[in-house]
DNA sequence: CTAATACCTCTAGTGACTAGAGGTTCAAGG
DNA sequence: CCTTGAACCTCTAGTCACTAGAGGTATTAG
């Protein structure tokens, strides 16, 4: 058993965080001391773990809260943990999708202007105020 | 002139948006008609579609300040406007790198399952529970 | 036994809006 | 000129996933 900063420093994730987890139903409420301290098992580290990695995936708390669900039962089929893992996937490459068309307008944009000039004419400044100049939908 | 809900269709900027944008000070307070509706001219329709645009591009609320405050100050020179543009475009350039870090995790794992088995052995839901897994850093 | 550190709860703040309540003004049709 | 309904007004609170801080208590090392 140990304290809410130790099982910090074993998973990364911060003590208040971890905090908010719980304050949210994503944790348990845990066992605590006399002193009303917060003490955790192992097996807090690996659902923490869990947590933690599908945040770093980009997963919505919400998403994960169902995969957790899903954990809980392990006799009920796995179609639906795929079903918000390929979600997620899709909503991925519809971000990178669209960070890309970003970066090209921005590249377009910062190549008009070396940076020398004075406002009046400067080509970052009107393209970014005139949407016509773009080549991409955003 | 016209009123914030024609200014709205004009530049495609909801209504409510409008409003906060005014609150923050992103905008300037406008004429008001005597029962105290506000009131637009073209110079307007200017403002916020450079302000949309920006946003489009992913820009903050703060690196859009800092853009029309150059844009107030024409004779100024325009090496900060594009240091912004450059900083966007880096920035938008590592949160491509880390969603395509992320999306081929997401194949992985999305790869490992056909949906058909249980929860148990199912290796989506193993996956998300062990990072060690992972081919890349996230 | 003391002092430093870590812990507790609670509230409020972040960014960029969005939603809703409750009330007022405007513009078009009769 | 009057009515009606849409559009407007302000203000507060909610979203997401935390983060910061105040003010107080528990634990632990020396």
């Amino acid at each position: 058993m140990f304290s809410i900063g130790a099982l910090s420093k074993q998973t990364g994730v911060k003590v208040p965080t971890i905090r908010y987890y719980e304050q949210i139903g994503l944790i348990d409420p845990t066992d605590r001391t006399e002193g009303n301290q917060r003490r955790y098992s192992d097996e807090a580290i690996q659902r923490l773990g869990f947590i933690k990695h599908a945040r770093e995936l980009g997963f919505s708390i919400e998403a994960i809260t169902a995969l957790i669900k899903l954990n809980g039962h392990p006799d009920r089929d796995c179609a639906e943990a795929t079903r918000i893992v390929r979600e997620q996937l899709s909503d991925v490459r519809a971000r990178i999708a669209s960070l890309v068309r970003l970066e090209s307008e921005l590249v377009r944009i910062s190549q008009g202007c070396d940076g020398a000039g004075v406002v009046d004419d400067c080509y970052v400044l009107a393209s970014l105020a005139d949407h016509a100049h773009c080549e991409t939908h955003h």
